[in-house]
RNA sequence: GGGGGGAUUCCCGAGCGGUCAAAGGGACCAGACUGUAAAUCUGGUGGCUCAGCCUUCGCAGGUUCGAAUCCUGCUCCCCCCA
């Protein structure tokens, strides 16, 4: 088999990281048999978003070339609850809420995976095992070796807390792979290890050793860290249009070849302005994410409407005024918007509040209702309410 | 089992008897600017009937005119030595 084409270890192994061994993936590949591609999701948080597809889309390409991609839903282990980092507080999740996130996320994963080339399965099946076959399976590494990980090594030697489950995790996953026969896993950068130690858990229990390939991350829309739903800074595959457009529209520009490489595999064209490029990248994924050409059309001159044009967007929600002839600003704003009535009166203050287009001052506290009647309320940039009714 | 360290406002992290609603950074919000919800700059970020008042610094008490800061007990966490 060439390396040429779509199907050849060349294609496959565009835009990876890491692929190990060295030669490894093209010596599984010359086998012609179909491979099993393994992924591992743990479902504690129910939605995928642009930094997963990154690994989804390689997954993909696999599938395209005639393998087939297991996925592992990580049941058991989010049961477990991975106490990482120094949350104590992480609940565990009860069964019924993993497996709303586990449907949701094989649905997620649709978007970009081919369904009939994947096989689901759930780590509840194998891990649910004996004390006695944990402790084989515990056996497989030294406490040594998995210090070795980097987050790990740094916590060790910062004296922060690495519970005894977390050094677990590694084998868990490992094992996952024994159980499903994986011939190759992918994962993020931040998984190398984990994918490696597999390999180790695998020979151990006498079956052929994976492929590790990582791919590297996908940088949150913060432009610095890694895009990820705790910090705050990620693409969901399921939001709204308007929402995906305009947070990719939010990207620093430097992070914009990443996008380009990791999400659509082609590199920016030069020949296009900054700002243009950013519209197409976010008319693109738009398209593929948030329901096709017009709905990206249509985000598109949404965004354009409230943020070049500083207009207030086609379609606003209609407010009741309460009764009474004057209004209080501050309590009106806090109830239309969820804020408190201190936070309200800084946006007045600040002239963060604008109606019909006309900013308010923190010297209008309490404002006639008419003055307020069928007015536009406008509260910082993106929030808007049509003021309606109120006493007659 | 023994010893040591720690719990502060959304997060990290200063404060160590009054001048503390509590430094600084992050995050977030607003304003200016702009090709953008980028960058940059400025301001803001406990609540309220807002030139004032009220509630916050793990929990419960205590000392003091006055405590996040001192004392006692409790809870939880971390590290080290065995």
């Amino acid at each position: 088999m060439s390396g040429r084409g779509t199907s050849g270890a060349d294609f496959l192994l565009r835009n990876v990281e890491n692929a190990l061994p060295e030669g490894e993936l093209e010596r599984k590949l010359e086998e012609g048999r179909p491979l099993r591609v393994k992924l591992g999701l743990d479902p504690t948080a129910p939605d995928i978003h642009l930094g997963h597809t990154v690994v989804l889309r390689k997954l993909r390409a696999f599938q395209d070339a005639g393998h087939v991609v297991v996925l592992i839903v990580g049941d058991y282990t989010a049961r477990v609850g991975d106490p990482s980092g120094r949350s104590t507080a992480r609940p565990q999740l009860d069964p019924e809420e993993i497996d709303r996130n586990a449907d949701t996320y094989r649905q997620q994963a649709f978007t970009v995976l081919d369904p009939d080339r994947t096989e689901v399965v759930h780590n509840g099946e194998w891990l649910d095992m004996k004390a006695e076959e944990l402790f084989r399976l515990a056996r497989t590494a030294t406490v040594a070796q998995l210090l070795e990980r980097d987050d790990f090594a740094a916590r060790f030697a910062a004296g922060s807390p690495i519970s005894v489950l977390e050094l677990l995790y590694p084998l868990l996953q490992g094992y996952d792979s024994v159980a499903v026969r994986a011939d190759v896993e992918l994962g993020g950068t931040d998984q190398l290890f984990n994918l490696l130690l597999a390999r180790q858990v695998q020979q151990a229990y006498g079956v052929p050793q994976q492929v590790a390939i990582t791919m590297p991350l996908l940088p949150g829309t913060d432009g610095v860290r890694r895009m990820s739903k705790s910090e705050g800074n990620y693409v969901g595959v399921t939001e709204p249009p308007e929402e995906i457009f305009g947070k990719l529209m939010s990207i620093p520009d430097d992070v914009m070849p990443a996008y380009y490489r990791l999400l659509l595999d082609r590199d920016v064209d030069p020949a296009l302005p900054p700002v243009e490029a950013k519209r197409a990248l976010a008319r693109e994924l738009t398209a593929h994410f948030g329901g096709g050409e017009e709905a990206a059309r249509a985000a598109e001159a949404h965004f354009d409407r409230l943020h070049v044009e500083h207009e207030a967007p086609e379609e606003v929600e209609d407010a009741m005024l309460p009764e009474g002839e004057t209004v209080h600003l501050p309590a009106l704003i806090a109830d239309l918007f969820g804020l408190s009535r201190s936070e309200a009166r800084r946006l007045l203050s600040q002239g963060g509040v604008k109606l019909d287009g006309e900013p308010l001052s923190d010297s209008d506290l309490d404002v006639p209702a008419e003055r307020l009647r069928d007015r536009l309320l406008q509260v910082g940039r993106r929030r808007f309410k049509r003021l309606r009714g109120g006493p007659s």
